[in-house]
DNA sequence: CGCCAAGACGGAGGCTCCTCCGTTTCACCA
DNA sequence: TGGTGAAACGGAGGAGCCTCCGTCTTGGCG
């Protein structure tokens, strides 16, 4: 999954560091205000060019998703736990909510990502093979209980989730999203 | 629905005729390439300013949603007809397959219109306005038959159609559009 | 027919994005 | 320890987006 590669060169010194920077500056900035500071801004904050910049962040979505890996990954890989405690259909109306109270809070996030994943420029990253995953493994154990359908793709349930979170996040309608996931949740039900 | 309000004044002749202009050249753009093509080779191409132009189209989604208006209106008003010849659930599933193959058709604008739908930037509600329509007209037969669920809203079957296409016409995989639109017809079917 | 104000025109300019490439630095090896 | 080339650095520059405002056109009225 997460093997290294051992042929793989290790980094040079001032690349981990001007790596380093542009993450602090990046999230410091994120924080501050919108996502929509010029990256310009936050190459000069982090005391490097931007070339550097993009260099190691391609597009800005990278740089977005670089800040936010660690966290999502937490909510990703909370999906054996929930699994262990309630039964499949529960545990993924519960995972749901935990992965929508997480974009929650990540409003300059998400319009970021929307612009990636508008221009498919930047085909499915790292994060979205974690989610897909997360969602696999709930289905799996449902499918083997038999209280979700076998015959639904995880990849599916991503695309379906994306949409769910860029139509309900800009207006900012929590009834509207916790409606839209209890209809995914419907959707791999079997019946 | 479509009343003219009385009280507007007509438009003077010469913004009504670069209107006109503006649209065919972008018509013509479109068509010939993508839809990235710069406004300003739209504008020029007309023979007015970019001024002039982003005073009739304050975004490129909205010159793009002008564009393809009454081919979409089309795919919407299908609707009544559909729901004549089927029942509600089938009509349903032919009338998400005649939306998705428009748009399957216009991949070029559909990466501008997600931009505008999605950022709710410019809240172009004519088109998802009649989309919707579509769909509520669809829902409450289904829901009179009890062939589909009479407590869903439209909107939000808008907005999981939204990230079906997001989703999909990216990578072009008309297998998976076809799936999600399955997921969707199930999600809104009683159990 | 000539005047005039409402409103349309258009393009320069400020801003950001992202690429490209000459220069500089690092890490490994003899 | 010194040499070397692979890799990183940085910022100038080209391109598109959108705004702003001075100039020009239109069409109604006296």
């Amino acid at each position: 999954m997460s093997a290294p590669d051992p042929s793989a060169r290790r980094p040079r010194s001032d690349a981990a560091r001007n790596r380093e920077r542009l993450l602090t500056a990046a999230r410091n900035a994120f924080t501050a205000a919108d996502d929509t500071v010029p990256l310009e801004t936050i190459a000069r904050d982090a005391g490097v060019g931007i070339g550097t910049l993009y260099r190691h962040f391609p597009t800005r979505e990278a740089l977005v998703e670089a800040v936010y890996a660690a966290e999502l990954d937490a909510v990703a890989t909370s999906a054996p736990a929930l699994l262990a405690a309630h039964p499949p259909e529960v545990a993924l109306r519960a995972w749901l909510d935990r992965y929508a109270a997480f974009v929650d809070t990540k409003r300059g996030m998400i319009t970021t990502l929307r612009a990636g994943w508008q221009s498919g420029r930047t085909a499915t990253p790292a994060t979205r093979e974690r989610v897909t995953a997360a969602i696999a493994a709930i289905l799996a154990e449902g499918a083997r209980t038999g209280a979700l359908r076998a015959d639904v793709d995880p990849e599916d349930v991503t695309a379906m989730l994306l949409g769910v979170f860029l139509s309900t996040t800009v207006g900012g309608d929590p009834e509207r999203t916790g409606r839209l996931l209890d209809l995914v949740v419907d959707a791999v039900r079997p019946r």
